[in-house]
RNA sequence: GCCGAAGUGGCGGAAUUGGCAGACGCACUUGACUCAAAAUCAAGCGGUCUCUGACUGUGCCGGUUCGAGUCCGGCCUUCGGCACCA
């Protein structure tokens, strides 16, 4: 930290002679002057202890609201305690700038992505600083700006070289309200994740990145992270959905060809009665041309595809299917089954067709009892031999083969791996593990993002634009309409270009890449932001990445937080980062909410972060935002409980304005201290140690601040019973903890009581105290004293008595021994200075 | 339906390893200061009763234990996530 040391206010009115009353209307800004024009927050790169806390960059929407204002609160305690407890401390801050809220507001007001973006930025940077959050601006980056996306672009081409970025048509998500194509994991409840419009599905030729390659170490990474919230874990292991079974070959009777099909279930093999394919299945026409069910098979595949995935994926939906006139031929049995069309069977996942085992699997058993399809147990209890006819539900359970020729009477569950070996050995299929995992579509048809740098030449095909001509610049002559294309695919002079190949006309993509493409990355470019030849070097970023403390909202549990992973993944195997994971620890902080419910225009329920620090001050707001929930549970805004926190801050004040002149001068003339004295400096001691574990073992910032605040009580009773008689030398020590202690929570009262203090240097740069075990030690304990279990008495014994000396204090004692009296004393359970619990009958 | 988290005063929440349930804050009540109010300081504050004491109490039912908010079994409710995944 380059500002260290610097004596602060000889140059300065810095410390003068503060008014009586707490104003942080004049404090907070003052100080927030001052460490700017000192650069106080720049990263120590230096140091030998490192610590890199981040929290999630927010888009520039335009202002801050409360949830932001959570996230930066609990980031800043971390990082303000962590430089406190020695470590040099990377807490970075910059702007996910690209999205289609910027290009709302140019189609809406006629003013420039950029503008509109830009001028975001500046509003909400300022609001950051109001709330004096300790971050290195000279690392500020914006994903808009063409020195970021330069990089962008740059890590593209990275992908496409590593045959990790394709161009493929594709039946994908559309957007109709945002006029743009998503991800799956972009889609929620099949609505848009940003404006929640009902997606279509529509055939394009779309860029994909190849996430599903890193699946499987996606997936088995996740026991890496023992530092996240196991519910976000879960949540990545079903989004990647990995199942294990067999793909095997159903040849089609009387034709050359087969229909693969996987299964979990190879078990149920000698089960199989039918087969059923989606209705976007390449084979359905062809079985069906020229057929007597052509019409009918046809017109149920044209109802099908109207359906919404919505509806598809429904479980109301009612299953529905058509026989398609054609059989495929069970290879380990010989036998024809008949294949249907269904409009259940989902063209994306496994094969887009499912063999149909009725009396194994429920789909499957209601699906052939609706259309009189036929059923075979071929899985049985060991003792109760099932007939198909009596089946009233599909038999799941585990149970022994019958039906099944060679594998008859084993055990289900060890014959997946036999049947599987044995269609193997004669090619009709093989051991196979599907995801539910897509590849990421990362093209959309807007302007406010970074332009996929890619060339088409006639001549020499689909051409990357080479690393010297980066970035492919955003044109910003462009027109925006309503409901239009992308106006980079009506901007001649940015689709013509010539082929960087040949030199011949090509034509430029027009589509840019998906925003969460932007923040995949910019972890590390925090660590090298002014890097103009490459996206950050690795040295630099290795000092810093993985990041050891991650805060950010549970919505991108998915989405932000695998794509970031995946991105980790490649710049790994690519040589350019030692991590393989990018997030050492995260913390899934929960929402702002008002009166129950989430804040909200339309409710009215809605506290900004600036009426609460013009009212009460960024100290005030910070404080109560974290003393009011753990960090990780959903928080209730209150404005009285705000106003609590205001109150305390003042009674801070107030105990150390009357006490600072009279502990500055702390010389030779100390008392002796009494038992008064020392109670006070226990019950600080003993706050400063469960402030200091609460912050860095369990986060529980709101225990911290109670803690706190039980040493201010404990200084407001010694000062009532003192007085001015009190011991200076232990008031001095009690008041410079409070103020240290309480400085990463309210970092401009905590500059301003330093002062007061005597001090000369910033209160943030000094080492967090540590606790003395000596003033915790106690000369008598407060003993309960229990009969049967229920609490009778209560004693005050010296402490460190043994369990024997501690019985025989207690039996005397004139209530327990009146209770005891008539009755057998069974056993005694002791521990020490805590309880004794007589047993008696 | 499946998976996960949670359920404690009037409210937000605490109790970290099975050992005094309700820390801390809010609200409320009372006292001091004041002509008065605000601010501030101090005291009280789960419920019930026969009130210097006892009983009862952490969603419900049961269990383990000298002792359970905490552990075990079975439910109920709420909130998240996933959901024809073959």
């Amino acid at each position: 930290m380059q500002a260290c040391g610097q004596v602060f206010f000889k140059d300065s009115s810095m410390g003068g002679r503060m008014v009586a009353e707490y104003n942080p209307r004049e404090i907070e800004p003052k100080w927030q002057k001052f460490w700017e024009e000192h650069n106080f927050n720049r990263t120590d790169e230096e140091g030998q202890k490192k610590y890199y806390v981040l929290e999630m960059f927010p888009y520039p929407s335009g202002r801050l609201h409360m949830g932001h204002m959570r996230v930066y609160s609990i980031g800043d305690v971390l990082a303000r305690f962590l430089r406190m407890r020695g470590f040099s401390v990377l807490h970075p801050m910059g702007w996910d700038a690209f999205g289609l809220p910027a290009e709302n507001a140019a189609i809406e007001r006629q003013v420039h992505p950029a503008q509109w973006t830009y001028a975001n930025i500046e509003a909400m940077r300022k609001q950051q600083k109001a709330l004096g959050i300790s971050y290195d601006w000279e690392r500020e980056v914006a994903t808009c700006a063409p020195d970021y996306y330069k990089w962008t672009q740059w890590l593209f081409i990275l992908f496409y070289n590593r045959g990790l970025a394709y161009k493929k048509k594709a039946a994908v998500n559309w957007c109709p309200h945002c006029n743009t194509v998503l991800a799956n994991e972009q889609v929620e409840d099949g609505g848009c994740w940003r404006c929640s419009s009902e997606v279509v599905v529509k055939d394009l030729e779309q860029w994909f990145f190849r996430i599903t390659d890193y699946a499987e170490r996606l997936l088995d990474d996740l026991k890496l992270l023992s530092g996240w919230p196991e519910r976000v874990r879960t949540m990545q292991e079903n989004w990647i959905g990995k199942s294990e079974g067999a793909q095997i070959r159903f040849p089609i009777k009387g034709s050359e060809r087969h229909i693969p099909v996987f299964t979990t279930r190879p078990d149920t093999l000698y089960g199989v009665t039918y087969m059923v394919l989606a209705a976007e299945h390449p084979l359905v026409d062809e079985l069906t041309l020229g057929t007597p069910q052509e019409v009918t098979v046809h017109a149920f595949v044209a109802k099908t595809r109207k359906l919404t995935d919505v509806a598809r994926s429904s479980t109301e939906m009612i299953k529905e299917g058509v026989f398609t006139g054609a059989y495929c031929i069970n290879p380990v049995n010989g036998e024809e089954v008949p294949i249907l069309v269904g409009n259940y069977v989902l063209l994306g996942y496994g094969t887009g067709a499912v063999m149909g085992v009725p009396a194994h699997d429920q789909r499957d058993f209601e699906f052939a009892r609706k259309y009189d399809l036929p059923m075979r147990v071929v899985i049985s209890p060991r003792d109760n031999y099932l007939q198909a006819e009596d089946l009233t539900e599909a038999f799941v359970d585990e149970g022994v083969l019958v039906h099944s020729s060679l594998f008859d009477g084993k055990p289900n569950v060890a014959v997946k791996k036999e049947i599987t070996e044995y269609l193997v050995e004669n090619n009709w299929g093989e051991a196979k593990i599907t995801y539910r995992l897509r590849d990421w579509l990362i093209s959309r048809q807007r302007y406010w993002g970074a332009p996929i740098p890619m060339v088409y030449c006639d001549h020499c095909g689909t051409v990357p634009v080479p690393e010297e001509q980066l970035p492919v610049l955003l044109p910003e002559d462009v027109v925006f309409k309503e409901g239009g294309k992308s106006p980079l695919a009506d901007h001649p002079a940015y689709l013509h270009t010539t082929c960087p190949a040949c030199g011949g006309d090509a034509r430029r993509e027009t589509d840019t890449m998906d925003t969460f493409i932007d923040s995949s990355w910019y972890y590390f470019r925090y660590t090298d932001s002014q890097n103009d030849t490459l996206p950050f070097a690795k040295e630099k970023s290795d000092a810093w990445v993985p990041v050891d403390q991650y805060i950010g909202g549970i919505e991108h549990a998915i989405l932000h937080l695998l794509y970031s992973r995946f991105f980790t993944k490649v710049l790994h195997d690519a040589g350019f980062t030692s991590a393989v994971e990018p997030f050492t620890r995260l913390l899934a902080q929960g929402m702002v909410n008002k009166d129950g419910a989430k804040m909200s225009k339309s409710k009215g329920n809605v506290v900004s972060p600036d009426e609460i620090i013009e009212k009460y001050g960024a100290d005030t707001g910070r404080l109560f935002i974290l003393f009011a929930a753990p960090p990780e549970k959903g928080l209730d805004w209150s404005d009285r409980g705000v106003e609590g926190c205001y109150r305390f801050l003042k009674r801070v004040w107030r105990l150390v304005d009357r006490y600072a002149d009279a502990v500055s001068h702390v010389g030779s003339e100390r008392s002796t201290a009494d038992e008064s004295d020392l109670t006070l400096r226990r019950a600080m001691h003993t706050a400063l140690k469960k402030v200091t574990d609460d912050i860095e073992e369990r986060f529980n910032f709101n225990t911290a601040i109670s803690s706190v605040m039980e040493a201010v009580n404990a200084a407001y009773s010694y000062m009532n019973e003192k007085e001015d008689n009190i011991h200076p030398g232990i008031m001095a020590e009690i008041l410079e903890m409070v103020v240290l202690i309480l400085a990463p929570f309210a970092p401009h009262l905590g500059e301003e009581m330093w002062v007061r203090l005597g001090h000369s240097e910033s209160v943030h740069l000094q080492d967090w105290p540590t606790y003395d075990p000596a003033a915790l030690v106690v000369s008598e304990v407060e003993v309960v004293v229990q009969v049967n279990g229920k609490v009778r008495s209560r004693l005050t014994l010296p402490a460190g008595l043994n369990a024997e000396a501690m019985q025989q204090l207690v039996v005397s004692d004139e209530r327990i021994t009146q209770l005891v009296a008539d009755k057998q004393v069974i056993k005694v359970v002791t521990i020490p200075d805590k309880l004794v619990n007589i047993v008696v009958r």
